[in-house]
DNA sequence: CTATAATAATGAACGCGTTCATTAAATTCA
DNA sequence: TGAATTTAATGAACGCGTTCATTATTATAG
């Protein structure tokens, strides 16, 4: 029998619930963090986490479907890094200088940190077909993008920059920081010649492009 | 002793020439090239390479010196297909369209590729130490991205790119596309909109800006 | 208290890339 | 013909991410 008794009770060992799944994940998490900021990404593997959670690599798996998406919460803080020092980029400069800024200091922050960069974007599952929505869903990157929509925005008032959809800008711009970060970071034998130049030159034309 | 005698010859089993090594290193490129016909990146382990090849996996690894390095091979028959659609692209477009028509070739190219763009790109070595050239080393990449270079030069002539170092300016072009393969690649989740939009858009941006 | 039912937790295993001590093979020297 | 020497080849192992059949746990029903 499958069916629920009178009080809505059902028989056998009831499944934990959320906020003890969350608990759990939550110490978990813990370890994982220690464990990275001791060993970096090359020294957390599932087994290491699950010896200093004191718990079997398998009950993980109870917890998080696989290990990207549990190391995501540790890139959640690289990107509240990112945001944060976009933040300050922002405050620095005048309105006039600022979408630029923005741009320079995205790349500047990948640069720095390649191996973060690397573990984030580059490291990929095999399953497309389970759409885990890794930057977007439960995280608030998309929300904290909003400082450089902001810039975009202003300068198209100031007339700095074209009109249009700022939305289609933003992705632009996007694109073309992606670019730079993934093609210093992971063709370092390619000819880019000055980092700072191909960077600086990049960005400039990418909004020259877009007045 | 470690000394060779008169005529040069030295003490014990000799080294397998050059040539020898080659030769082997051929065949066991032809069973992973069969694999990956058969049973795509996923499929083809050094395990499966080695079965194939009818040796240890171990002995892989005195030719090789790891897995990608081995795959570089393959993928250097990617990247021929890859430029034989530029040149394509080239030869169909007039002078005035060809740096962009060579642009969205080659966004074109990799979004129908995906599987092999993360193989290619995203899929990253441990050791950064060892300066592993992958794509500019021992394979014509270089050389035949001349063909982006020429519709570069041919649009300075015509007065429609600024003046300047071509390869600044095919830098900066490969950056953008690359940012674009990229995010539309591995970000999926993020609301790009429509990926022929940001394709054409960004190029057009990024075109216009060097002008 | 015992049987039953439902879920939690895990030990053991798979295939993976890679390493390395050991073994096999091929050559020269006495 | 051995003995010695040099290199090739590999079996066994490591740690990895992940899966799954099995076991433990915790509840209700009789």
């Amino acid at each position: 029998m499958k069916t629920a008794n009178s009080q809505g009770t059902r028989r056998g060992r009831p499944p934990r619930s959320e906020q003890q799944a969350e608990a759990s994940r939550g110490l978990i998490l813990e370890s994982a963090r220690r464990l990275f900021a001791e060993e970096g990404y090359e020294g957390v593997s599932m087994r290491k986490i699950a010896t200093m959670a004191q718990c079997s690599p398998a009950a993980l798996y109870t917890l998080f479907p696989n290990k990207r998406q549990l190391l995501r919460h540790i890139w959640e803080e690289v990107f509240s890094e990112l945001f944060g020092t976009l933040e300050a980029a922002s405050a620095q400069h005048a309105p006039s200088a600022r979408v630029e800024a923005l741009c320079l200091a995205f790349v500047d922050f990948w640069l720095q940190r390649p191996d973060d960069y690397r573990a984030i974007f580059l490291i990929q599952d095999r399953l497309q077909g389970a759409q885990d929505s890794y930057f977007v869903d439960s995280s608030d990157v998309l929300s904290r993008l909003e400082i450089l929509r902001r810039a975009i925005v202003e300068a198209q008032q100031r007339g700095e920059l074209r009109a249009g959809d700022p939305g289609a800008i933003q992705n632009l711009l996007l694109c073309g920081v992606q670019g730079i970060a993934l093609n210093l970071i992971t063709i370092p034998e390619y000819p880019w010649g000055d980092p700072d130049r191909i960077k600086r030159d990049t960005i400039a034309a990418l909004i020259a492009g877009l007045r």
